[in-house]
This record gives structure tokens, sequence and C-alpha cells, in this order.
RNA sequence: GCUUCCAUAGCUCAAUGGAUAGAGCAACGCCCUUCUAAGGCGAAGAUGAAGGUUCGAUUCCUUCUGGGAGCACCA
């Protein structure tokens, strides 16, 4: 029985290798004339000149190659071209069974991603966060993985307590209801509220601070070297720009002891800039707001009834609001892990670890690990795992929860995605883990992610310029319905609005590579032309309307097969070389979890598929014969199954009409 | 100071060690009597610097320059 193909690449791999007994890497061909093609490099045995290998390998690949395929040569690759026949049979396989070319991988696997704070509502780095969690999920899931999608809210400490204190002092018993302030927001206010309350309460000690002699020292060193450094680095900087723009580098002329005085006090600089904020952290041990804070997560911890009422009340009412959240994105967790009910989890592993003389103990009474030591590291290090009180730190906890996670969901994978903020502490987690001998510990791997940074820079909350998401999901819905509503399309749902609106955000996130940083400008980055979420959304409803159009035409279905012939414009053989690409795309996923390939690929399609539509008339009977308008409805099928398919892929909703 | 990530077109981003480094936005010029112009077509525009490995480097290695993030009793 012959197997069904799903991958043209994977006969022609094969077809070289019955041939040369070498399995070469087949990419796209990057010229007009072939289809497919490998640098004959791959194939050379010593010093054997290229041409002759050439030669050899096309002699011996002519009597290999399946039916439909023909080989060509060109400088040092060997090139091959597909007919449509064998394209379009590859496409129907995959559009039918899009995971046929996919070998499923039968692991249960746990994707842990969001992890909120319950003091403030999510902004737009867990946005980032909530796209690719979902989507590798979504992704695992299509590969053959079971999964298990977690959530671990931090839903206690110090943070929290911030906001129960001020609804505490000027709440007065309002509640999201009674004020229609949805629930995360309610008391987000109040953690900003805290923030706000704290830094006058401490202006007048960080004022004081500021007159202690060696304070105002380095104040005035501070102010002197800005007044100093400044003409010199605008200087440099205007310089950097000229060169840019003339594409050249001007010698810097400047004496060595000059340049390295410059860098010396920039060095300075650097470090006295820290003094403002030093300055602060001291007087806020003088706050009596910080202190109260304090004496609440006390009595948070010693279980004060009343304390722990006005905690479970504030974290409903910010779960419920994240709950709304949520939905508005599809997300639905399987595994909730709230960390007041782990946080004193783990102390049992450390105490094994101290005995075992993996950790130590510091004269102080902290269990510590020695990164170093343990191999974690080049460099010195520690990590505290047990206070010199005894309490437990977010480390400790994160080793139970990694083992809880194991052990109890008998996982093969799981996946941490965590902003690369914390990329040292996962380092440190899974070292440490492994240190343990915990043999599981390789299938734990950390997802990390940039920060997503605005034009003015870092987000930051007590500064009010962070994102929020609900905020931005609304403007960006409320966006569509005007562009609709431009168009003549007066009657769009907000259902359809808010699709559209998510699928702009959620594909500008997932456009760009997970570890690297990237800038959100709100005013230009979420657009609806171009490589965008709407782009797609929209040439996926032409593929559909066209679909719809040809059911209600062929009332009587025609039998007779299709001719794939008939196809003979490029565009045609472009589109059904995309549509096959589709395997050869999910591998590459397979093998570096990396969903934006997915983002790409579907944008490609999308785009090859409308430069058809505006050259291919598929259903016009004066222009399209009934067995071509046959054969290039076939190819909009494939693509409006493909475009769906990846779009689920990235967790990015269709709609219908536009 | 140490660790780590990054540097590609005016801007935002692509490119498993392979062919002429791709897109989108912005700016310029065309195309709606044609399945929805949130569209299509055209022209213009780039690998931070210097070395090294290789038949071949945006990709790997070293150094430099410039940016982000992190550096034990927060999470």
């Amino acid at each position: 029985m012959e197997q069904t193909n799903y991958s043209i690449t994977d006969l022609l791999a094969s077809a070289v290798e019955t041939a040369t007994g070498k399995r070469p890497n087949i990419l796209r061909a990057n010229i007009a004339t072939a289809d497919y093609g490998f640098n004959a490099f791959q194939l050379r045995e010593g010093n054997q000149h290229i041409d002759s290998v050439i030669a050899d390998a096309r002699a011996r690949i002519v009597k290999t190659l399946p039916q439909g395929i023909t080989v060509s040569s060109a400088g040092t690759f060997i090139n091959f071209n597909v007919s449509n026949e064998l394209l379009s049979q590859t496409a129907g396989n995959i559009a039918e069974n899009p995971s046929g070319g996919i070998t499923p991988a039968h692991d249960k696997t746990m994707v842990e991603y969001f992890s909120p704070n319950t003091n403030k509502p999510a902004h737009l780095g867990h946005l980032r966060n909530l796209t690719l969690g979902k989507s590798l999920s979504a992704t695992l899931a299509f590969l053959g993985h079971d999964v298990l999608q977690a959530n671990l809210t931090n839903d206690r400490g110090a943070h929290i307590c911030k906001s129960m204190l001020d609804y505490q002092m000027f709440g007065e018993g309002s509640t999201p209801e009674s004020t229609g302030i949805k629930g995360d927001h309610f008391v987000g206010d109040y953690y900003v509220k805290y923030e706000k309350a704290l830094q006058k309460e401490i202006a007048p000690i960080v004022a004081e601070l500021r007159k202690k002699p060696e304070n105002a020292a380095k104040l005035a060193r501070k102010a002197e070297l800005e007044k100093e450094l400044k003409p010199i680095i605008e200087r440099e900087k205007a310089q950097q720009e000229a060169d840019k723009l003339a594409k050249k580098t001007t010698k810097d002329t400047r004496a060595p002891e000059e340049k390295m005085k410059i860098k010396e006090l920039k060095k300075e600089l650097e470090k006295l800039g820290k003094i403002d904020e030093e300055i602060k952290d001291e007087a806020k041990k003088e706050s009596s707001l910080d202190k109260q804070v304090s004496a609440m997560l006390l009595k948070w911890e010693a279980e004060d009834p009343e304390i722990r009422a006005l905690w479970e009340q504030m974290n409903g009412w910010v779960l419920g609001g994240f709950r709304e959240t949520l939905d508005r994105m599809n997300v639905h967790f399987d595994v909730e892990y709230f960390e007041s009910q782990i946080y004193n989890m783990g102390r049992d592993i450390v105490m094994d670890g101290l005995e075992k003389g993996i950790f130590e103990r510091d004269p102080s009474g902290a269990v510590i690990a020695d990164l170093q030591k343990l191999g974690i590291q080049k460099n010195e290090g520690k990590k505290v795992l047990l206070r010199s009180d005894g309490t437990t730190v977010y480390t400790t906890q994160d080793l139970a929860i990694a083992k809880m996670k194991m052990e109890d969901h008998k996982l093969n994978n799981s996946f941490y995605v965590v902003a690369g903020e914390q990329d040292d502490h996962f380092r440190a987690l899974f070292g440490i883990l492994k240190a343990l001998g915990y043999e599981w510990v390789d299938k734990l791997k950390h997802l990390s992610y940039g920060m997503v940074e605005l034009p003015e820079g870092q987000m930051k909350s007590r500064e009010g310029t962070v994102v929020d998401v609900d905020d931005l999901l609304n403007e960006l819905r409320d966006k569509v319905k005007v562009i609709a509503a431009g168009k003549g399309n007066e009657t769009m749902s907000d259902e359809d609005a808010d699709k559209i609106g998510k699928a702009a955000a959620q594909y500008y996130l997932l456009s760009v590579r997970p570890e690297s940083g990237m800038k959100f400008d709100p005013k230009e980055s979420v657009n609806f032309e171009g490589k965008t979420g709407p782009y797609i959304l929209y040439q996926y409803v032409r593929t559909g309307k066209i679909l719809e159009q040809a059911d209600l035409l062929e009332t009587a279905q025609t039998k007779t097969p299709v001719d794939f012939n008939l196809l003979q414009e490029p565009i045609e053989h472009e589109l059904l070389l995309k549509i096959v690409e589709f395997t050869e795309k999910m591998r590459a996923v397979q093998k570096t979890m990396d969903q934006t390939l997915i983002a790409t690929y579907v944008y490609e399609l999308a785009q090859t598929f409308s430069n058809f539509y505006s050259k291919c008339p598929v259903l016009k009977g004066d222009k399209t014969p009934p067995e071509l308008s046959q054969a290039r409805l076939k190819l909009v099928e494939y693509t409006h199954t493909l475009i769906k398919q990846s779009l689920d892929l990235l967790a990015i909703e269709t709609v219908d009409k536009m």
C-alpha cells in the first residue's frame, strides 16, 4: 500500500538519498525557475570538484525521482520542479489531515502561564504572556501532546497587603458592584493610591535624608557630573546619528586620556544614579504605612480572621476581574495553583538537601544554595532557600511546585511561560533540582520572552505608564467598528469587532520572536492593514465567501475528477507550494517550539492567496471555464482550511464577515 | 563590577551555515463597469565596528561600541 504523502521535501530528500546515499537539507528555491533545491556541497566528499559532484548526482537522481518532479541545476545548487498535479495531491492530503506529516508526541505536557499578582489588573506584558501561553498550548495539542494548562496566582505577600491597607483606611465599604468598576481595576486603584500615599508620607523624610552630609555630597557630585557630561553625551549622540545617515564611522580624535576620563565619569554617574532610590528605600524604613503593611502581613500569616476576611473579599474581586479578561481571551486553565496555599511548602525538600550537604546554613541561620559550588554558574552567587527566621521564599515554593506538578500529573514536559527577567531564577531552580537528584529536571523548560516596551521606555505601574489589557481590547474593538463603518459596514457585531481587535493585538505580539524584547506604540503598533491579524482574517473571509457561493451555485456536485493540470498561472503554482509548506513549518515548530514561525507562515499564505485572488477569478462563469473553476475552488478550499488551522494554533479566532 | 539577551531599510520586525538578505508601516507612482480595495501591482531603501573559522557567515568564535534585563532572606 502506498503511503499518503504529506511532504514534498520528504519525497525529494528520499529520492536523493536513494540515489547518492546522503540525505540533503531541501529548501524552497530562492530563484524563479525552480521550486526546491539543495546546495550540492552537502554531497561533496573530500576535494572533489563541485561541478562533477553535481553532474554525477544529477545523473543518479533523475532515475529515482517520483513522477511529477524534474531536476535541474544552477550554480552549486541542484534544483527541482514539481507538477501542480503532485502538489495538489499533497495539498489535498494536508488539508484533509493537517497533522498527517507530523510524528505525534504522545506526551503529557503542562504549560504554566499568566501568573498574575492579585493587586492590579493585567497589562500588556501579561497579554504577551497569555498570547504565547495559549498559543503554545494549542500548538502542543496539535503536535500530539496531552496538554494541561496551568496558572499560578500570586495572591499573598506584602504587595497584596498594600492595596488591602489602603482599602481598609479609605474604602468605606465600597465595592466593585457599588462603584461599577471591574474588580481587578477596583483593587488596582487602591494599590496605586497606596503608592501615592507612601510617596507623600516619605517626602519629608527624604528631604531630611538629602540634607545629610554624605547624601548631600553625593547629590551635589551627581548634579555636577550631569552638567559636565550632558554636552559630551549630546555631541556623541549627534555624531552617531550623523554617521548613520552618512553610512560611515567618524574616527574618534579625542585623546585616549580624555576618553578614559569620560568613561570613568560616566561610570561614576551611573553609580550615583541610584542615590535617589537608595534614599527613598531608607525613608521607607521610617514609613508608618510600610510598617503597617508588614504588621498586616504577619497578621495574615497568623490567620487573623479579620485580615483573612478582607483578603478573601479583595482577592475575590480581583479574580473575578481576571476571569472576565481570561474569558474574553478564551483562556481556561485546567490546573490552578495559588501561592497562598503553597507558600509554606518546599521546606522538607530544602531540609533534605541540607542533610545531604547540598545546601549550607548561613551564620545568620538561613539555608542557602551556593550556585557556584553546585556548578550552576561560573561566578560567585548564592540563593537563599529558607530565611533566617525559617520562612520560605519564592524559590522554595517553586521547588515544591515543580515536584508536585511532575509527580501528581506524571508529566513528560513542563513549560514555564515567564518573562526573561526571571532567566536567572529558572537557571538556579533547575540547577538546584538537578543537584538534588531529580531525574525529571530535564523535562522542565522555561519559555522566556522579552519585555514589551513603550516608546517612552519600560512600563511602570506606579507612574501610570502601563497599557491595560481591558482598555486596550476595548479601544481596538471600537476602532474596528469605526473602520468597518467607514467601509460601509454599519452592522458589525461587537463580538466580531472584538475578535478582529484581539486578532490585531495577538498577531502583533506573536510576530516577534519570543526571546527578543519588543516596542509597542499604542498609537501605531496595532494596525489593521498589511502584515496584521485583520489582514489575515480578511483573506480568510474571502476564501469563505467563495466557498459559500460555490455551494449555492453547484447544486449538483460535479463528480468528475478535478484536473489540476488546468492550473497554468504562476501564482496558482506558488499558492500550492505555500499550502504544502504547512507540514515543513510545523516540523520546524516541533523542533523549536517557536509559534512565531506559524505567524509568519499564515501571513505568507494569506498574502499569496490575496495575490491569487486578484489574478485568478474562481467563480466568474464568463471568464473561467467550469473545469478551471473547479480546480481553483480546490485551492481556495485548501487555503481556507489551513488559514483556519494556523490561526487555531495561534489561538486567534476567526470571523465570517468583515 | 559580574552574568545574560539583543543590535538588520527612516520606523517595527523576518531570514534551520547556502542562491539576488525578506515583509509591513511611512513616503512616491499606478489599479475598483471584475468572487468585499482591511486589497493588488510598481519603483526606492539595510546586516553597529574590527578580526577569525568555512567552499560559503546576518547566522558560529573573539574583541570593541551601543541598548535591555538580572545580580541571596521581593515575587
